[in-house]
DNA sequence: ACTACCATCGAAAGTTAACT
DNA sequence: AGTTAACTTTCGATGGTAGT
């Protein structure tokens, strides 16, 4: 790796991504043939096919989806390591920063965070976006700054921190069966049940207890929104 | 002896054009 | 769409010269 550079690794990573040498040019503000002798630098460098032609295009290998995991990191580190010195001025900020929530916490939060940004970053601007709109790869390639959600392993290059912790609610019709006796794990298992998930999920945090207590439920019905659950609960 | 300035050289990285 | 060749531009290193 003597022959690294951090202009090359960059190039590398978006290379990686974009499976393209024009592609990638243009995300460098440069030429193909510029991006083309750096992808031969790399190839040169790593003693290995990194991407392979596959008919006009170009094609990235395992290999290179392993570095480039790798790659990012030391590209942050480095970015955190070069810009320490510089003092961080929120006024002169201008850009967007998009979070992607559920509308329980937008609805509570986006209000707060509206005026912190007002007065501190008036120039930079704030997006909440649905939890559905972005694939698990967004917050990876930088389309989204922030997810807030129940917490899932992504890899060591996002890093996870805890900011309050949730609790479910369980609805049915007042004169539902459930009602009848004591409501036990068992009992509650039983019955059918409605899955409120915007991603389409009918399995959650839910039935990973469940399972730990050796039981399963039976989901039949997935909506998006919990008003849709109290239409169909009273239907 | 030290510093500042200028010219020269070579490596790296850019471009266009042509080819595969 | 990707690669290569030829050429151009940029930039850092080096060495010579002049001034203090």
């Amino acid at each position: 790796m003597s022959k690294a550079d951090l202009n090359l690794l960059h190039a590398l990573d978006i290379l990686i991504e974009v499976q393209s040498v024009t592609l990638a040019a243009e995300r460098l503000g440069t030429s193909p043939p510029s991006v083309s002798r750096l992808l031969a630098r790399a190839r040169d460098m790593l003693d290995n096919q990194i991407l392979v032609r596959a008919g006009r295009g170009l094609v990235a290998t395992e290999r290179a989806k392993e570095l480039q995991a790798g790659i990012r990191h030391l590209l942050a580190e480095a970015d955190t390591l070069l810009n320490a010195h510089a003092a961080f001025d929120p006024g002169g900020l201008e850009r967007r920063f998009t979070i992607r929530a559920n509308d329980g916490f937008t609805g509570a939060f986006a209000s707060g965070l509206y005026n912190i940004l007002a007065d501190q970053a008036p120039r930079a601007t704030l997006r909440f976006a649905q939890e559905h709109e972005f694939d698990d790869e967004a917050l990876r390639e930088g389309r989204i700054d922030l997810d807030i959600g129940a917490s899932r392993a992504m890899g060591p290059e996002v890093r996870l921190q805890t900011i309050f912790r949730d609790h479910h609610i369980a609805l049915a019709r007042d004169d539902h069966p459930i009602f009848s006796r004591d409501i036990s794990p068992e009992t509650f298992a039983a019955f059918p049940h409605i899955s409120v998930s915007r991603r389409g999920r009918s399995a959650g945090p839910v039935d990973e207890a469940l399972q730990k207590l050796g039981l399963t439920r039976h989901v039949p019905l997935i909506v998006e929104v919990v008003p849709s659950v109290r239409t169909v609960l009273r239907a």
